[in-house]
DNA sequence: CTGGATCCGATTTGATACTG
DNA sequence: CAGTATCAAATCGGATCCAG
């Protein structure tokens, strides 16, 4: 498997394509939550905990970027921002529950191992 | 989902936690060569474009470690080291089988797309 | 052949302050 | 309410050297 260019980013496999999208600390908890629907950009906050401010504007921006995530703002005092999975987003909670539900695999697995 | 703790070490979701034992540039493309069978440090090595030998042999250890991976050394010289996958490790190549398809099926869109 | 250790630059992340 | 900018801390990764 050659390496692929894009963006002049270069990727080695396909796994590493896949995990510069929706890898990383925060873009899968982000797309998770968002799996239900439209969320405010406070609620989303909210809803993950340990994420910081910084961390979910730029996870937002680049899920926005990559066409994953919709951002509608509403030009109104105070702003009101809506984000809602496209859906490329709604293809990637497939691969997310997959990996989630191995997690919680493993985790029981680990607590097994405890006793 | 509550945090999760293990070794000291949290974890913050079951994403977090599958990702923390088969994530990183270079976990999944290791397990992904020796899913055909056992395979020699060197070997592996030539098999993974791009990667160091500090990288390979922490990452190597690591799966070790974390039971992914098992480790026969030979006390001939020079040494003759043979890595094979556990059980669990066998389980993973599931999980990366299905995020490299996904990569794929993210990479063909992304070709579509420039032209 | 395989492995460990060190140094150092690059990248990522968190805390904080400021804005309309 | 939502977003941007800046700075510092932490982590990661590569190059290199030494060893059994």
């Amino acid at each position: 498997m050659p390496d692929f260019v894009e963006n002049g980013r270069v990727y080695y496999n396909p796994v590493d394509y896949a995990m510069h999208h929706i890898g990383g600390t925060w873009k899968m908890p982000v797309l998770w939550r968002l799996r239900k629907g439209v969320m405010r950009y406070t609620e989303i906050k909210k809803a993950i905990p340990h994420i910081t401010h910084k961390m979910l504007t730029t996870q937002l921006r680049e899920l926005e970027e990559t066409g994953f995530v919709q951002r509608v703002a509403y030009p109104t005092v105070p702003p009101k921002v809506e984000y809602t999975l496209t859906p490329k987003g709604v293809r990637a909670i497939d691969i997310i529950n997959v990996i989630r539900n191995y997690g919680l695999e493993l985790m029981e697995e680990a607590n097994l191992k405890e006793h």
